[in-house]
DNA sequence: TAGATTGTTAATCGATTAACAATC
DNA sequence: TAGATTGTTAATCGATTAACAATC
């Protein structure tokens, strides 16, 4: 009914799958295709479409060109969404120059740390000191930020991000931000996902 | 009823908040408190608990010791829990120095790339080539694999780790691997999480 | 037409929460 | 005892799937 996470998380996989097949050449695409492309039934493939309006042909399926048109324009990809990171460690720096998000026009505008050694105001992506990431978000009006700081600081950097105009967080600290107003949480649990992989692999393995 | 992934995700969340409770000197712990540093009920700690037999007194709570000791085990905490990476590019570099691996007994044993001049066997963890990949889960026995290989390669460094006897994989490729038999594959959609969360701000700014 | 696919409604499934008896 | 908390069952909620009429 309502648009939900894995609604957007099931459209990103389509748009994916529509950029290979557009690339084979394809012109219509089924609904079924796109359902075994995100491992779904085809009825939710067809109802996310329509809660966004999408229709297709009652016997050709959907033209692969239009679908793309629209499902971009759904997840905004017409505009570079620029976001800033917290944290330059292991995982904030990977983030930095992940292929993965330039690609999508996921712009990491600014990286911020405490440790001035890392600071480097010239690199592709400035580094900059954590001090000046309040005014760099109001001045950038940035509206999305990743949190990779170490557990501790985590929710000082989260209230900071909030009151500087952050709409939407991504957080990597395994910590649970207490979000009050309109604020959006998505948190990243990698230890989290490796002991639930472990727990099921032991799992299954006694089993036997 | 059954163990599902957000069962043991809780558990993995219990587990940081007793260690939180435990060095502040607490000795006893109710289902309520639980419950706030996991976002849940308390009925579903209480539930979670009861589907692996911890019990606790009707009046004082659990013994937070006692619960520790059992959840530790429960994620397979005494032991540690070896895994490999393939991929040495951004994610996969800072996944193998992640301090927060280390810290819950996750030790990455090696990291395999198909770019030779990454190879470096002597470090802390072992940079190989991704041909030995195969040969070196199967001597090491090892479970659990992490795919942080470009899209196009994932399918095929997955298969090989089937292969080679790996049992569950996490997945940061934006691409579903085709799941055979008894392997378990967790996805990390880094795009997907961004694309949502920009979707979401969006949206609700234009509610107002 | 006959066959296939959409768009939508009803059914199902699973996870979480609420409620409450038992009991310390 | 009275009050509070556990352990468990029933109710709720939400998301996904199945079914099917409409129709190209």
């Amino acid at each position: 009914m309502t648009v939900n996470k894995n609604c957007i998380i099931r459209l990103s996989k389509y748009k994916n799958a529509l950029a290979k097949l557009k690339a084979l050449g394809f012109v219509k695409v089924f609904s079924d295709n796109l359902a075994d492309a995100a491992g779904v039934a085809s009825s939710l493939v067809r109802k996310d479409f329509s809660i966004f309006g999408i229709t297709g042909n009652k016997k050709g399926g959907y033209l692969v060109d239009e679908l793309i048109e629209k499902v971009n324009d759904i997840l905004g990809k017409n505009d570079i969404q620029k976001v800033v990171i917290a944290g330059a460690g292991n995982i904030g720096s990977a983030l930095m120059k992940y292929a993965g998000f330039e690609k999508e026009g996921l712009k990491v505008s600014a990286v911020f740390d405490s440790d001035p050694s890392k600071t480097d105001k010239n690199g592709p992506v400035p580094i900059l000191p954590i001090d000046s990431m309040k005014d760099y978000i109001k001045q950038n009006k940035i509206r999305i930020g990743i949190i990779c700081v170490p557990d501790v600081s985590a929710s000082g950097v989260f209230d900071i991000m909030v009151s500087s105009g952050i709409k939407g967080v991504l957080n990597f600290a395994p910590v649970s931000l207490k979000t009050q107003e309109d604020i959006i949480v998505e948190n990243v649990n990698l230890v989290g996902e490796l002991e639930s992989l472990i727990y099921f692999v032991n799992a299954s393995k006694k089993m036997k």
